[in-house]
DNA sequence: ACCTGAACACCGTTCAAGT
DNA sequence: ACCTGAACACCGTTCAAGT
């Protein structure tokens, strides 16, 4: 009468669905992320994914936020040295590169909410190092969301990405200014870099004259 | 023998299916965009719109093109008096209002790449703008590349509205900064608006900075 | 608890047929 | 030229059934 279910372990595992959700997005786009697609890859049938996660949108949100998780904080650390403005710097450089390794992710991650754990954690350092920097929490405040428009903003579309390569595609009629744009389309990815990291100087070169108005050192 | 046919006008056009389409995304978002449902929208039946759009994609890019139609490029006019700096502003502020008047419609605008007409010339504007006044080419570039950035990735997500208003949602144990988190909820517009015109301050200081140094006007 | 197949109410798109 | 209904190959999700 020893009948006791369950020596089959589980085949799935809200890991293991996160981990193939983000290799398929990463591979074939979002719109590659069927319920069936994902769970054929996984090698079991749609609706087993319903006993891990309730929806196919909590499966997209936790991609999010793995890639969120990966984004490198440590330089918020109280006990790391870089000033305020470095660690600013940094963190904005890692934040891009995490989400340029994911592109197909960030219109997801960009628009949820920040209700995600590690989205949270990455508000949560950024707010406390400004503020024990000596800025005023409100500006604080402002500092975080500012960065992660930047940053998303920049990881969202490419800019250069966006012009045809093709010399006759931009009439002069019409875009009087766009005569060399055809040249942008090959240079997509050294024009995004330069364009993100003049950003970057000047907003952080904008900040610093801020700083010196409204913080208090403690 | 006169039967000629054709006196019944045609019951769909591109601009009624766009206005349509803005309308419905507007209003119940971007999922409730189906071609049946937007057909039904237009009294039509579903395949009927294919006899003027190409695919459902291609309806969505030309709503997000007359979203982008909608910004003002008056400031960018060789005969207004506004400097560089100026113009810069005032257009970020009328391109995020822009969006923010479409909000849903604004992941397909960041996402899709620049071909769409109004998007061409919104680059072509601020480009030629700021090469007149001054700034070599490719810092005209990036500075076109990087406003786009700051104000798509601000009309995006909401920031403020990431948080939940429940004062018991942000363990300190996880979050050791959070502690105010919750009441971000009940203010997003507020801290999104301050967020927004203090990153575009610090990008515009920045700015002004490096054009001291770059910069030869003409 | 966790997985399955069947089923429901949808999708985007194609196509032959009508006017 | 422009619209229609029927059809194809899909969707997300629910649910009763199995172990």
């Amino acid at each position: 009468m020893c009948r006791m279910a369950r020596p089959r372990k589980p085949l799935l595992s809200r890991d293991r669905i996160v981990t193939a959700a983000r290799t398929l997005v990463d591979s074939e786009g979002l719109a590659a992320v069927s319920t069936r697609r994902l769970a054929a890859e996984l090698g079991v049938s749609g609706p087993s994914l319903y006993n891990h996660f309730r929806t196919k949108d909590q499966i997209l949100e936790a991609v999010a936020d793995s890639v969120s998780a990966q984004v490198d904080l440590s330089m918020f650390d109280p006990q790391d040295a870089r000033d305020w403005r470095t660690a600013l710097h940094d963190w904005a450089v890692s934040y891009r590169a995490a989400l340029r390794e994911h592109p197909n992710v960030v219109p997801v991650l960009a628009q949820g909410p920040g209700r995600r754990p590690a989205g949270l954690r990455l508000a949560d350092a950024v707010f406390g190092s400004m503020v024990d920097a000596g800025w005023p929490p409100a500006q604080a405040t402002s500092i975080g969301a500012l960065m992660r428009y930047f940053v998303t903003g920049s990881a969202l579309g490419s800019f250069a990405g966006g012009f045809v390569g093709d010399e006759t595609a931009y009439d002069p009629a019409d875009y009087p200014h766009l005569g060399q744009a055809h040249l942008l389309a090959g240079r997509q990815e050294e024009i995004d870099e330069r364009a993100f990291e003049t950003g970057l100087t000047a907003l952080l070169d904008g900040l610093t004259q801020q700083y010196e108005q409204v913080a208090a050192p403690h």
